[in-house]
Order: structure tokens, then C-alpha cells, then sequence
DNA sequence: CTTTCATATGAATACTTGTTCACGTGTTAT
DNA sequence: ATAACACGTGAACAAGTATTCATATGAAAG
């Protein structure tokens, strides 16, 4: 989502001082990082998303059984599964024609409630 | 981003047990504390916001100076502050003709280092 | 091989979102 | 009052995204 901003006009005022700004470029991650941290976030950030997170943090389910649950299509299921995948949150598991996913790493419940915790004050 | 989904059609199969689904509808969230929790990751989706995050985690500063370190318009700032305000992520202060903007909660920080640490792996 | 079932995937569409532009607000100084 | 400055904001546009629909893949059964 970060758009051009290559050369912003920028006012004239400049109140930090220049350990500030030493600080501020130490401390920042690269700009790969940065990239990398939003898409992780950006992946939290659908409702459908952290629904089938809740159901993998339950058990281990296969494509359909999240579908019925959530009262969603198969291939809505299937495309957000994909998404989950693709940035470790879950792994999968054939057997058969069905397909088991599961939660990836056991922290991600632990990023889940921290996010509960600050939306309740 | 959450649309419709009221009628699915669901597959026939059903793997889980019936005291899966009870587990998973006790534990699951309400709908809003749902939709509360993804707006919340959302704003952290962001890789303008993320690095506005990592500047007030160095000091309080202003608008202007944060537009200047991270080389953009102060309107496009301004813009993302307000979205990090309403979701009570940020403060700010006025002092004259400026206004300073710093940290809401400490356990910000908490929450971005373990994105990090997911990232790399 | 053909059918069936569970899942994946590509294209299309509606919706969301970040930035820019122009202008409005509020404060300080002249 | 007027000008200058820091900041906020609404509209508009481009880019991104979630779901649906149709279809493809891959495994098991007949």
C-alpha cells in the first residue's frame, strides 16, 4: 500500500534534534523488514482470516469442515488457507482426499490475545 | 473486505466431532470483538504506519518531523496518524503551533518485535 | 478408464485503502 | 486584522483485496 513518496515537499521546521535522527535510522528496520512486518500484519487484519485461526487453535480440520463452520464457500476457505500458508501461520496434511490443516507455530495465539488485550483497554 | 457470505453452499462431509464444534463456538470470539481485532492488525498492515510506530518508539515528536524523516508529505502523515489515533495507538500533545505525537501504550512495541521475530523464523 | 469427492486456482467483480491535491482550522507574530 | 505556519480533512484516483464463479488437479472407488 505504500505508494510513491520519493520527493515529498517537506516544511522547514525541525525540531528533533540530530541524536534523534541518528537514533530514529539505527533503531528502524531495513526497508525489506518493514515490507515483510506489514504483510505479516496485513494477514491478521481480515475477520475471515482470524476465524479460521480460532477454529486451528480447537484442532486440527480439513478445507470443508472450516467451510461449514464458518458458513462460507469451500473456495473462500480454500484462497484465505492459501494466504494463512504462504506466510507459515498454518501447515497442511494430506490423508487421502482430505487435506488437514493445522496452526504453524504456537506463538500465533499468543500475538491473537495480545491483540484482545489492548482492544478491551 | 469481509462480504457477504450469508447462504453457502457447504460439501456433505463433516470430520469433526460433535464436541469439536461446541469447543470451537465457545471459544471463538464475538463477531464484533472480531471485526474490532482485524481492524486493529490492520492498521499495523501498514508500512507507512509501521515506521511512523518505530519513530515514536525513539521520542515524542511532530508532524512535520516525522514527514521529514520518513521523506513524506505531511498531509499523508497526518492522514495515518489519525488512523493510528482512533485505534488509541498514539497520543498527542499541542505546543503552540505544533502538536506532538508519541507512543499510547508501551506494549506496542511488544507487539511489533514478535511480528519480527515470526518473520525471521 | 470413468466417476466421485475434497481441494486448489484463475479470472472477474465489488469493495477497500493509501496518497495526492486543494482547502480548512487553529495558533502565533506583526 | 493580516500574514505565516503547523496541522487536519474531504474528494478523487490508483492500487490492492476478498469473495464468487467456473474450472482444474489429485486421490480413491467402482
Amino acid at each position: 500500500m505504500a505508494r510513491k513518496h520519493e520527493e515529498a515537499e517537506r516544511c522547514e521546521c525541525m525540531h528533533v534534534h540530530e541524536d534523534m535522527i541518528e537514533m530514529v535510522e539505527t533503531h528502524m528496520p531495513q526497508e525489506e523488514e518493514l515490507a515483510d512486518l506489514a504483510e505479516f500484519f496485513r494477514v491478521f487484519g481480515d475477520t475471515t482470516r482470524i476465524r479460521i485461526l480460532y477454529v486451528l487453535m480447537c484442532s486440527e480440520v480439513c478445507v470443508c469442515d472450516i467451510a461449514n463452520l464458518l458458513g462460507m464457500t469451500q473456495s473462500a476457505i480454500s484462497h484465505q488457507l492459501r494466504v494463512l500458508k504462504q506466510m507459515d501461520l498454518v501447515k497442511n496434511r494430506r490423508e487421502g482426499k482430505t487435506i488437514f490443516y493445522s496452526l504453524a507455530d504456537s506463538h500465533i495465539k499468543s500475538i491473537l490475545s495480545q491483540g484482545l488485550e489492548h482492544i478491551n483497554e
